[in-house]
RNA sequence: GCCGACGUGGCUCAAUUGGCAGAGCAGCUGACUUGUAAUCAGCAGGUUAUCGGUUCAAGUCCGAUCGUCGGCUCCA
């Protein structure tokens, strides 16, 4: 036979082999470094035996493949350490993730010191280099032998699958575990490891289901790996923006206001004023009307969007059913149905589309209790919603614009390369989710992945996570735990027209549905300064900052001269104030670096007699020396409109 | 909502394991009038998240509530 390896080169053989095999005879050096095999792009054991030709890669930690084999292996060997320890855990599944793994077992919940003595255990069947063999059982047999050992979470897993499956085992000592693989030839390569964390998790992730004890946990190759892995968790804690924007003023949390209810402070408030002064006046040049509507509705308003038979639980209710039914009130918890009724309350021609609807919208959402977090996830936030209302030919075209805003404001933010496009979905097992029917959400599904396609946006497709009425293109980013959010929606709906008897009449004088687009530019301003704070550690572009320059006068001489200068920059509005403090000056740049601003303005005797400013700018190194103040205002309010990303 | 950890001046942390709540930074007052990352001195700041319990005695032990965090579930 003939194999093909990853770089073209071929080796022939008389005699069938083992993945791992072939790897020895390629080198000894790869067959200690392989987690696992590639024939022909499928990921498959070292153990696989090899009988026709094929294309063979051989996968090692250095690649994604090989580490989950690896890190798969390391979940097993926390499995075995578990229970030995604890013998009555049940197992459930154990993964390998992003950066790790994780086990969930039955079991009482575990402290840090529990987790420690796992750990050392682990140690213990790391050293003891257990091989580790795998097996196979028709599918009846592999229930009976998971019965025998008492694992009823494994005898589930087994159960659904096919009847005719032979099931894959494999062992390692005192412990087999049901697995499809790949693993690890023995226990011993999984040397550097530790176990991060642990909580509870659903069984199926389903919280009707009992919640199980998660173990999480990452392993390495090599200790300096696991010691940067570990030491990078701990330095993003730094930029985490619930512990940066409250140590910078940007916002805070009070106990009797409630949870998932931040109070932005002045520097927070401040620099989300200028992004919605940004984004209103952007949105005016794309043709955007603005509208300005209640913060609360009748429920009757959210009966006919049907937001009321959708999320009624998440929603704050005012008044009391039961009492008074007319008398039911519901604070916003989206913008949709209000400003159709402005689209209603005129009646539209096909020549006035499209409209395009914006506000800047505050929006209230009864989040669970366990969901708050930071400014990501509150209960009170404010979007720049809009909706476009379009005839069925513009909507390719309204579709490309909201797109071009979407990406001009990631784009003047500076986190273009930050961000991923999801298409989201129906979820074609779960219809009763959603209105209308597979057919209509087909037609709009393929609608949109065309118009993805044509813009040639690199995007991800998921089911079960569109609107109940519609499909939505969601912007994504990654917070510094490399948690996941949407940042900017796109959506478009082809049913809420329906329910709100909007229509516009045509060239032929007859009422025709127009479609909606439902988007945000700006998606929720709490969110972004979140994301903003952790993209740049604190240290914003200087527009978006809400003290710009500090004037840091060298004595009391020199505060008359401070605040002239002062006043030149504000005229042309930049935001500045005067350190007027009796404090020497190493004192007032030491604050004012810890700070983050973006300039400092040094201002004593030479600068006074020439009519100059000495100009720090943040960072090291970030003397930028002597500069006629003309010039530094030139500079900066120059940095300000362009809206430049500084490093 | 579920599992778990945590909650001491504005911030970061102490309090010898149940025995007088304390320090640094920040703040205020005064002196110093300063040239590129911390001048000195003094003052003030607390019902230890809240409520209840055990005890001669509770920041410390127990319970409830509120909040924060790590996850799960959810996210129009």
């Amino acid at each position: 036979m003939k194999i093909t390896l990853k770089d073209g080169s071929f080796k022939e053989y008389e005699n069938q082999m083992s993945v791992l095999d072939i790897a020895k005879d390629i080198s000894e050096g790869l067959a200690r470094m392989a987690c696992a095999g590639e024939i022909n792009g499928e990921v498959v054991d070292l153990r696989t035996i090899v009988d026709k030709d094929v294309e063979l890669n051989i996968l090692t930690f250095n690649d994604d493949k090989g580490k989950d084999a690896f890190r798969h292996t390391g979940s097993h060997i926390l499995a075995q350490a578990v229970k030995r320890l604890y013998p009555d855990a049940k197992c459930a599944i154990g993964p390998a993730i992003e950066n790790g793994f994780y086990y969930d077992f039955d079991m009482p919940s575990l402290t840090r010191e529990d987790l420690d003595k796992i750990e050392s255990e682990m140690k213990k069947v790391v050293k003891e280099d257990v091989a580790i063999t795998s097996f196979t059982l028709p599918r009846e047999e592999a229930v009976k032998f998971m019965e025998d050992k008492d694992e009823p979470y494994k005898v589930e897993l087994i159960k659904d699958l096919p009847e005719d499956s032979i099931i894959s085992f494999y062992e390692q000592g005192d412990f087999t575990d049901l697995c499809a693989g790949p693993h690890l030839m023995s226990t011993k390569p999984v040397k550097f490891f530790k176990l991060t964390s642990s909580s509870g998790a659903y069984w199926r992730g389903n919280s009707d289901n009992k919640m199980l004890t998660r173990i999480y946990g990452t392993a390495y190759t090599k200790k300096a790996d696991l010691e940067e892995r570990l030491e990078f968790l701990e330095n993003i804690k730094k930029r985490d923006h619930n512990k940066l924007g409250r140590e910078m003023g940007l916002f805070t949390t009070v106990d009797v206001i409630g949870q998932g209810l931040p109070l932005l402070m002045p520097k927070g408030a401040a620099m989300i004023q200028t992004m919605q002064r940004w984004i209103e006046d952007e949105e005016e040049k794309r043709g955007y009307v603005r509208t300005k509507t209640p913060l609360m509705a009748k429920k009757d308003l959210y009966v006919i969007s049907d937001h009321w038979g959708h999320y009624k639980e998440g929603m704050f209710v005012l008044g009391d059913e039961e009492k008074d039914d007319s008398e039911v009130y519901a604070l916003r918890p989206m913008t949709c149905p209000f400003q159709y009724y402005v689209y209603k309350a005129e009646q539209h021609s096909y020549r006035d589309l499209p409209i395009r609807y914006g506000e800047t919208s505050t929006l209230f959402r009864n989040e669970d209790s366990g969901e708050m977090h930071g400014l990501t996830r509150v209960r009170q936030f404010t979007i720049s919603e809009g909706h476009l209302v379009i005839t069925p030919e513009q909507v390719e075209a309204e579709f490309r614009g909201c797109v071009d805003l979407a990406k001009y404001c990631m784009t003047t933010l500076g986190v273009q390369d930050d961000i991923t496009y999801r298409l989201s979905k129906w979820d074609p097992n779960n219809q009763e989710k959603y209105l209308g029917n597979a057919e209509q959400w087909d037609t709009v599904q393929e609608m949109m992945r065309k118009m993805l396609d044509e813009l040639e946006i690199d995007y991800t497709e998921e089911d079960g996570e569109a609107a109940f009425y519609g499909p939505k293109l969601d912007i994504q980013a990654k917070n510094v735990y490399g948690k996941e959010d949407t940042m900017i929606t796109i959506q478009l709906d082809m049913f809420l027209a329906e329910r709100f008897d909007m229509y516009y009449i045509d060239q032929n004088g007859e009422k025709k549905r127009p479609y909606i687009i439902h988007r945000t530019s700006m998606g929720c301003y709490e969110r972004t300064l979140a994301w903003l704070i952790e993209k740049y550690e604190g240290a914003f572009p200087t527009w978006l900052c809400s003290e710009q320059v500090r004037i840091l006068p060298i004595s009391e001489k020199h505060h008359e001269y401070a605040s002239k200068v002062a006043a030149a920059l504000r005229e042309e509005g930049v935001k500045v104030t005067v350190d007027e403090r009796a404090e020497k000056i190493g004192y007032k740049i030491r604050e004012a670096r810890l700070n983050k601003l973006p300039y400092m303005l040094i201002i004593g005797a030479n600068e006074e007699e020439q009519g100059t400013v000495s100009v720090r700018q943040r960072g090291e190194d970030g003397d930028l020396g002597s500069m006629n103040l003309d010039e530094f205002v030139t500079k900066i309010t120059t940095e300000i409109k362009n809206k430049t990303i500084n490093k």
